[in-house]
RNA sequence: CGGGAUGUAGCACAGUUUGGUAGUGCACCUGGUUCGGGACCAGGGGGUCGCAGGUUCAAAUCCUGUCAUUCCGACCA
């Protein structure tokens, strides 16, 4: 590939409309360009590097046995509205009218369309199991797309789909499909974390996230200092507070907390800890309210509370129906009279005497016990946080921030189910297909690969999926030595099956090297003053390491 | 969806407060000098100032609306 009358192009400054590193460079070095709000286009160079990632995950996917296929984007919209997920996707479902009038979507995630795929198949037991993906393009309507190519509109994902008889068969083929996820984001050179998470709109029996590491990262991944424990923070189990409080118990009392209603705010007030309070939160699940306890240092975790309701929509309540409910403004809620379903975290058991708020405007109960009001469940309700006991090996907990760029999923039976995808057992009985579903998200590896691996010169791929292995620069194109030693390395190089991307445009040597950097090509030869002795400069993109080869050297030293 | 910001040449921006000939840097074209880490000099081309109304003798500038982009939050397989 020669850059002299190629589409290439970089930009000297950084785009106004990007935020994030991967954003910023990726569109400098013209690999990206945005066409609207999270929707964009892949250059030339940005392809090959999709290209190569296709590549890996192609070769992984096919060594588990699953077959590709493709399936289309425009969809009717019957097929969500008869698994149940038209609701949930909601509005962030791209969705239009044919002209029939008909409502097509852009599918989202194809759960749907391969249950009826395998479903034209599958009559028996004798045709499962077996396993089938697709590279294709996503449609979600996101309320906010952000960080160039990780939060987007439109994007490619590899998606996969297992179906089995029973879940015993589930664990085979998932446990396939995970290694070769491992192999696929070891082989791109990721530095990324496998941590459970919650199913969300998927639904199904298990949930497992692979996360790359990345400070702008959206999800906060917990992991323990002294075991191998990770998980995403929405799942992460927290331990018991187990401490044992021999205070006396004395008789709660009303205390007059005036404009006091957050946790600093009544502490300070009454020379208090934020750990002797309980705080009580208003959540609407579904159409009904339920309130949470959880200590004054603590969070709740809407995924635990939604598990406890077995809701499908979980959010703190709105302040009028806070007032509705507790007779008193946001801020004095409190357990003691409230005739709605209290769930109670676990850790609140050890407490004695502690302050909660008494459902009256400007007014808290102190030395508040359990005997003092009802609770409907006791439970682990809370965040964890850092510094937690390790659930697992009682060591420290520590947060991380993360990108998902993959995600598995046993499903069970619930697309079945709603798909009507029933096989016939050897006892005769017909029963539900058992499912996993698995995805990759294509740009957003590309996008966590390049947050990872930068420097303040531009990009460093690794060298499997770099848009091109070498780049040879030739430092002036009018030289004749020059001319013919880039030519016979061109040639040496296309013999040995790696394409070389050749700088030979008419511009002054730093820009080509400035270029180079930028575009992040792992291995780069400046052919230039040394020409004449038939030796060129090579150069190391990651290191900066550079040496003078003669030419066979450096051939030799890019082929192996 | 709530709150804020921005929209002026291919890119990044100034000009808007206080209405009066459309600016700067980079990029591009011509000529010259230079030529291994984003060169220099001289000359030049390129803009219905997001769009639509309105006010005014006169609008990039003031008013109204609208669209787009973006940040914070809510949401998010």
């Amino acid at each position: 590939m020669r850059l002299n009358n190629s589409y290439f192009y970089t930009l000297r400054e950084n785009p106004k409309d990007e935020e994030s590193t991967s954003g910023t460079l990726l569109n400098r070095a013209g690999y990206i360009r945005k066409s609207s709000s999270g929707i964009y286009m892949y250059l030339p160079l940005g392809y090959k590097v999709l290209t190569n990632i296709e590549k890996i995950i192609r070769e992984e996917m096919d060594k588990t046995g699953s077959q590709e296929l493709l399936m289309p984007c425009l969809i009717t919209e019957d097929y969500y509205i008869s698994s149940g997920r038209r609701a949930n996707f909601g509005s962030s479902m791209f969705s239009l009218q044919d002209r029939f009038n008909k409502t097509m979507v852009l599918g989202p995630t194809h759960e749907e369309l391969f249950a009826v795929a395998a479903g034209m198949k599958i009559r028996s037991y004798k045709d499962l199991p077996f396993s089938l993906y697709q590279l294709q393009t996503k449609f979600r309507d996101e309320p906010r797309p952000r960080f160039g190519l990780i939060r987007v509109r439109e994007f490619i994902m590899k998606d996969a789909y297992t179906f089995d008889k029973d879940l015993e068969g589930l664990d085979i083929q998932y446990g396939k499909v995970f290694q070769a996820y491992k192999n696929i984001f070891d082989r791109l050179g990721i530095n990324y974390k496998i941590v459970k998470a919650d199913t969300g709109v998927m639904g199904g029996l298990l949930s497992e996230e692979f996360q790359a590491l990345s400070d702008i990262g959206e999800d906060t991944i917990v992991t323990c200092d002294s075991c191998d424990f990770s998980s995403n923070v929405e799942v992460a189990a927290c331990v018991k507070d187990t401490t044992v409080n021999n205070d006396p118990l004395l008789e709660k009392e009303l205390v007059y907390t005036p404009n006091a209603g957050t946790i600093e705010e009544v502490s300070s007030y009454l020379g208090k800890k934020p750990e002797d309070f309980v705080k009580t939160l208003i959540y609407k699940v579904d159409d009904h309210f339920v309130a949470c306890l959880v200590k004054g240092i603590h969070e709740v975790n809407e995924v635990k509370l939604q598990k406890a309701c077995g809701a499908n929509e979980v959010a703190l309540a709105e302040p009028e129906d806070v007032v509705k409910i507790t007779n008193a403004k946001v801020g004095f809620a409190g357990p003691i009279g409230l005739d709605i379903p209290i769930y109670m975290d676990q850790d609140i058991e050890g407490m004695r005497n502690f302050i909660v708020g008494a459902n009256k405007s400007d007014y808290h109960y102190k030395n508040v016990n359990l005997s003092d009001f009802k609770v409907t469940q006791v439970l682990d309700l809370r965040l964890i946080q850092h510094g937690d006991t390790c659930p697992v090996c009682g060591g420290k907990i520590h947060f991380r921030k993360g990108i998902e760029i993959g995600n598995t999923f046993k499903l069970g039976d619930k697309y079945s189910k709603a798909m009507n995808l029933y096989f016939q057992d050897s006892d005769h009985q017909l029963k539900p297909v058992i499912m996993g579903s698995y995805g990759i998200g294509l740009g957003r590896t590309m996008a966590a690969l390049a947050e990872q691996s930068h420097d303040e010169n531009g990009l460093i791929w690794p060298v499997e999926i770099a848009p091109y292995k070498v780049a040879i620069v030739t430092v002036n194109s009018a030289n004749e030595d020059q001319v013919k030693i880039t030519e016979q390395l061109e040639k040496a190089f296309m013999a040995a099956g790696i394409e070389p991307l050749i700088d030979d445009r008419n511009e002054r040597a730093g820009v080509k090297f400035k270029d180079m950097d930028l575009i992040g090509i792992p291995y780069i030869l400046t052919v230039g003053k040394l020409a004449g002795e038939r030796k060129v400069e090579f150069k190391e993109r990651k290191t900066g390491l550079r040496e003078t080869l003669t030419i066979e050297e450096a051939i030799q030293k890019i082929i192996d």
